[in-house]
DNA sequence: TTTATATTTAACCAATTGGTTAATTAACCA
DNA sequence: TGGTTAATTAACCAATTGGTTAAATATAAA
């Protein structure tokens, strides 16, 4: 799984990892502080783990300040995996005429070219 | 990972799935018809997979049609990923200045707040 | 220099994932 | 019935994931 895509949809599958950004959709903060209300369910070192999978997915930017790693959300990220799901908006939009509509010139109609090809020794009955 | 929208963009987090999925959005198909495109880099079984987490994910409904298992996309699974990004649009939209606007807004400047706070024997020097 | 805080890395482990081949189920046709 | 096509299930395996505890690293404070 090593296209960005992939990447970004694996970091999003997670719901730790989802309140992560939930919360620094709120402003800036360090490790510790997005830690503190996995504490009770995990270890520092787990929720270090996830921060690398987010910062490895490019949702976040882990920058230095002394001891601290201030993270912040990166919106390229969510940019693009919007921006695939974009092309999937008449599945859930539109009117079901229009889809139907779609669906048919997308393909020239399936059925009619099944017909069409021939090679066919099993055909649904129907 | 059982929540849905955890399933779902899971689901999405594979370049195998994610084609099947642009494949059927050009209309209807059974399982060996979607598969044909992936048979030289994986076997039947592997591709039931595959479909399997889509449909458990709830992205595609597998209807049946005699031997043939006709599949389709469902909407609604994609809607609600999409949704859910939505409310990370300003981190990509709009202006900087806006979004500075926005995160100091949500939380009445975190700095501030921890000034405030005390009990910072640290501090970054900056 | 020693101590404290913040965070990561190392080593390990169980569960899950993504693939395989072989067998099975389901529906249809001759 | 026996044969063919479509698809899934079973059994297996290696690699990855998501967690653990213990050790290491980085920075600042005393």
């Amino acid at each position: 799984m090593r296209d960005n895509l992939s990447l970004t949809f694996n970091a999003l599958a997670d719901p730790t990892r989802r309140a992560m950004l939930a919360h620094l959709s709120q402003g800036e903060t360090n490790v510790s502080d997005l830690a503190k209300p996995f504490l009770k369910k995990m270890s520092l070192p787990a929720i270090s783990k996830h921060l690398k999978v987010l910062e490895d997915a490019g949702l976040i930017v882990k920058t230095r300040e002394a001891q601290w790693r201030p993270c912040r959300i990166n919106g390229a990220a969510l940019k693009d995996a919007t921006d695939w799901m974009e092309q999937y908006r008449i599945f859930w939009e539109e009117s079901f005429d229009r889809l139907d509509e779609y669906l048919k010139t997308m393909t020239q109609n399936k059925k009619i070219n099944i017909k069409k090809k021939g090679k066919k020794k099993y055909e649904a009955k129907k």
